[in-house]
DNA sequence: GATCAGCCATTCAGTATTGAATAGCAGCCC
DNA sequence: GGGCTGCTATTCAATACTGAATGGCTGATC
């Protein structure tokens, strides 16, 4: 009915994710009775039951858990407001980037150290996801992707283009062979998506991408280049990535399958001077990696 | 340095809206000493000054303009979460939906007057805005947008098809014929973008859709279509609305732009009864709306 | 089965926050 | 120039909120 107090939002989310009403006390720094009263009032303020109380802790209602993305999307953007408010003198404050988890653990990392280097006052937090909408949540502020962006508010730069060929390690080649046709996989695996993404969906050289084609499935990036690293199978991998990984080319002609590659940011953060340099950066970094393929 | 209080950040996003002190505390239903508190508690946390005093009010720093955005993405959250708290039973409660100000102002009512008639308990807020990332700021539950929706977050349907082609009114051809030849627009005038949206950039037919092509420009595409409607010149439209309209077309198959016609909803709420009911009615009422052109 | 750890609800004193009232200041209109 | 309006800063009493302490509860552990 009345809508809440902001610090409610707030005790719900720590309230959610402690699992308790004393443990979010102690994240929050404040008393278990304080944030037993103000669940109760963002209960009466809402006119929803959030939790059933038990001694083992409070176990929240479906409504709570309804609630509980946009309270997150609260926090999120509470974490880039501070950040923000640091003094944007040169080199110095905190960004935030996100990258897919195979980007950040192999190809950021030494244009990180060589910014950091320069830059010793800067401070840089790597988030590593394969969600595409961190930005907008403001989960953070700049992105590396595989994808041009979409949404308005996004400023953003390509840095090259990237082709997913098929890689398998050199010791499955040599216990495998090379297939010899794309279509016949008998004898050998294929790794790929459990969910395949919108943006890897379609069919590439009359080869439909989907679930039932991968032998070997999962949703990390991470995870499957580590399988075809290890030896499990073929799969697909970016060109300059596998060249530098030592990676064997498979069917090297019959499948390519182009992506973009680009460097974003908010159209609010352009204005900051440490913004720009991260990003600068990483343009950089990223266009002589992916030149590196040629 | 201490991260602050929640309820600061709507402080402050009050002040930077009202303008003033006291503004705000009306706005918030508080006094004017409270929001004065408040904002030198945020300034003191986050180490920065936000606002010069003035008589006439407070004079907002370039630090505070910059974390207006965020503010802003805590209150749409914010506001989405009271919205999903109302109890979801049959057809009540609130949703809030986005689209194009041509679609939400011509194509939607009739479906929304539908809906309502069937659901008399049903609230609908309808926010007309070309901004193409208004679900993930989550400042509305469903939009319908002219583009796949490429966030992984997002639950879209696609609902058919709609090329945007030339067309003028009546009133116009008469006057000025019809033109014969794309490029030869001597004697014509071209109603477009003053900033080409990235969805429409691209050649087309030979016609590379860039700013200065246009001779009458606006980013609305509200204004737009009135200024077609209103005779000033040839223009984008789609088509099953230009029939609706009885706008004539142009050049005929010479300029085709396909779009896709898309409803889509954040994934979380795709539990919700409402949201399911809104969305149907969108989904159903569009695919009618679309097949006309037939 | 007894002990212990962890949790929530309640009480009560202390503190911090709030708002009404007031003073002071700048700009606008007659 | 006088009167008016709207703004901020300050004071002070009243209020609302907070936190330490306590009791009661359940479940795990030995």
């Amino acid at each position: 009915m009345a809508d809440p107090d902001w610090t409610l939002y707030r005790a719900l989310l720590a309230v959610l994710t402690e699992g308790s009403l004393s443990g979010a006390a102690r994240a929050l720094g404040q008393s278990q009775p304080t944030l037993g009263r103000q669940i109760a009032a963002l209960e009466a303020d809402l006119g929803v039951a959030l939790f059933t109380r038990s001694p083992a802790g409070l176990i929240p209602t479906e409504a709570a858990l309804e609630l509980r993305p946009h309270a997150q999307a609260m926090a999120a953007a509470a974490a880039a407001l501070v950040r923000a408010a640091i003094p944007d003198v040169d080199g110095q404050g905190v960004v935030r980037i996100t990258a897919s988890e195979v980007v950040g653990g192999t190809v950021l990392p030494p244009i990180l150290a060589e910014l950091r280097e320069a830059n010793p006052r800067l401070q840089i937090e790597l988030v590593l996801s394969n969600r595409n909408d961190d930005l907008l949540r403001r989960e953070a502020d700049i992105a590396v992707r595989m994808a041009r962006p979409t949404q308005g508010a996004l400023y953003g730069r390509k840095v090259g283009e990237s082709e997913v060929r098929l890689f398998a390690s050199a010791g499955y080649i040599q216990k495998h062979g090379q297939p010899t046709d794309l279509m016949d996989r008998t004898g050998h695996t294929v790794v790929g998506f459990d969910h395949v993404p919108a943006y890897a969906g379609g069919v590439v050289a009359n080869f439909p991408i989907m679930r039932e084609i991968f032998d070997v499935r999962s949703d990390s990036d991470l995870a499957q280049l580590a399988m075809i690293q290890a030896g499990v199978g073929i799969g697909g991998c970016q060109v300059p990535l596998a060249r530098r990984l030592g990676l064997v080319p498979v069917l090297a002609d019959a499948f390519s399958f182009p992506m973009e590659a680009w460097v974003v940011m908010h159209e609010d953060l352009k204005t900051s001077r440490r913004m720009r340099l991260v990003f600068d950066a990483l343009v950089e970094g990223l266009r002589v990696f992916l030149s590196e393929a040629d």
